[in-house]
DNA sequence: TCGCCACGGGCAAACGTTTGCCAAGTTTTG
DNA sequence: CAAAACTTGGCAAACGTTTGCCCGTGGCGA
């Protein structure tokens, strides 16, 4: 059944280096003799065998891809533009879950590294437990952190720049009149969850803006529902609640509503990342636009620098956000799109 | 820097054989022996080249698998329910997203099987142009499709009950007062567009209820918004508006509310997959929730079936849906969710 | 005319495993 | 106690490529 190099030369009356330079065109090649091999290729139904190749050139063609949860929305449009880049320069692509488990984490790591994957593109868990794996993994491959990172790690990083991001935020809620606003966000164990309340915590300070509360969660729409009822509890409203990513605020408005509160009328709402979801509901989501596309060539293209000289110093980039402004912070004009 | 098996046998003193069999346990090997080779292994850092074993073994431990589009939410899920379900047998998955184009599908199927996957599960994009290069697939490698599929092939499938889910769907408008319903979906190009207009049309037959028009466009909140400005201006509008997914009926319901009509008290809204979206908005949808763990493990059930006995008859497996009553079906009871 | 070089084809080794076969040692059996 | 059977370790071939090296041919300058 498989028809090999072999075959294709046996057809072509050559011997099979002839074919495989012919096909690959790794030196000259007389050119009637390519047009045989090639004919004869055809003829015989011959299909490169990626596995053979790999395992004598040493290189897979293949970029493996760890991501945190891939039905968290965020993550599919990295994927589409990784894998849309990685194809410009005839790669693959291996995406694996971890299921926001640091334990599942090191068992895709290891699977990936053993198939010999030619760099790692990786989205840490956590920012502790992740540490020790993506050391190791560093050692027998090129990796680039996207989005998320894992703390004293030397390895480049690629994501936003939450700092500008949040200040966009804080800036856009206070020219709204918010004096007081309240974070809803993750807890500190991902760096995303740290690196947004740190932001946060500086932009108002900056602008001069009283933070009333911080709630700390997790990524979810339940933790912003939950978050809201809370927030409605206390009985004291801030004028805007600043949310760490979309699907907070997306739990954050519905509770809100369910408790009789108008968004934007009585509280400002933001969210960040600008995923699907911020023009699902209504009022339509003011967020941060993550650069996912730029996220994404730069991620390869930090990991092709490194793979081209591992000594290369560790390179941290952190991408310029863009305010997208939508209903939720424009009290009047009732949920005008995207 | 490559640490090999042979390494380890010098490291062991022992053969290169007997390190092979000891870690993997194919043969009886002395328990002594087998703990020292464990050790030296440890010793040198030893991980195992799994393209090596590939090519050695024929079989890469690598299923492929080619989705329509990754950042329609309907196809994290399965994606995820099936990398878990493979997981249990150690295998990997390595996923392609065809951009909803034929072409490009082509090319990614070419490129899994360069890879040698053994075995390719797929959702099609285009009911007639992928049948080809199925075909060609499935020479090489067993193929099972997942929730789409492509005419004329003699190819395994598993999917949801369109019928039964339509029928689902006619049924609860019908008990809520509907007698004429509007049908908004997806051109007949996709095995799940037409099968789910086929399957409205004999529900709402059956049921003996009227249908006052079928929209056909894409499977997509834009398509959705468009399908609802139409109907409107029509000035004629339906006591229920069937949606062949999640995203049109988002669509729908945001444009009818944008022209002062109210969801469920005016028009009741259905959605068809039950992806998250169906609870982020307000109301929440009604809709027809996919079996997605069971389409998942019964994909790769039948392709490890397919792949131990490849003249084993064709199979079609259609899984029944649930349906899920929401807001939008349920007036008065103002968005109780999930 | 001779020698040198460029060109293009083929041989065979290597990539890191697994595994069929053989042989030596050990146990069972009649 | 000898023969048969079983156990266990090692040798070497194979999986399908790519590529370093060698070699024959023909063109060209001296």
């Amino acid at each position: 059944m498989a028809v090999t190099i072999h075959d294709v030369a046996r057809e072509a009356g050559v011997s099979v280096s002839t074919v495989s330079r012919a096909l690959s065109g790794a030196r000259r090649v007389g050119p009637e003799l390519v047009e045989r091999v090639h004919e004869a290729a055809r003829r015989v139904g011959y299909r490169h065998n990626a596995v053979a190749r790999a395992l004598r050139a040493q290189r897979t063609g293949v970029i493996g891809m760890v991501v945190p949860e891939i039905s968290n929305p965020f993550f599919p449009a990295i994927v589409e533009a990784v894998e849309r880049t990685l194809q410009e320069s005839d790669r693959e692509l291996m995406l694996c879950d971890s299921r926001r488990s640091p334990d599942v984490e090191r068992r895709r790591i290891q699977a990936l590294l053993g198939r010999q994957v030619d760099g790692l593109l990786i989205s840490p868990v956590d920012s502790q437990a992740s540490t020790k794996v993506l050391h190791e993994a560093m050692r027998h491959t090129a990796v680039v952190q996207m989005d998320r990172y894992a703390d004293q790690t030397r390895l480049d990083w690629v994501g936003v720049d939450d700092e500008s991001g949040m200040a966009l935020v804080v800036q856009h809620v206070r020219d709204h009149g918010a004096e007081r606003v309240a974070l809803v966000s993750a807890e500190r164990n991902s760096s995303s969850g740290r690196d947004r309340l740190d932001a946060l915590r500086r932009a108002t300070t900056t602008a001069g803006l009283a933070e009333s509360v911080e709630l700390l969660g997790e990524f979810s729409i339940d933790w912003g529902a939950a978050a809201a009822r809370e927030l409605v509890s206390r009985g004291d409203l801030p004028d805007a609640v600043v949310c760490g990513n979309d699907e907070i605020a997306v739990g954050v408005i519905r509770e809100l509503r369910r408790h009789g509160l108008a968004v934007p009328d009585d509280v400002l709402v933001t969210g960040f990342d600008d995923t699907p979801i911020a023009t699902y509901i209504e009022p339509a989501l003011t967020t941060i636009r993550q650069p996912r596309e730029a996220i994404a060539t730069e991620a390869v293209r930090l990991l092709d620098a490194r793979l081209a000289d591992t000594e290369l110093p560790v390179r941290k980039l952190a991408l310029q956000p863009e305010l997208v402004v939508r209903g939720s912070t424009q009290p009047g004009s009732e949920g005008s799109a995207s």
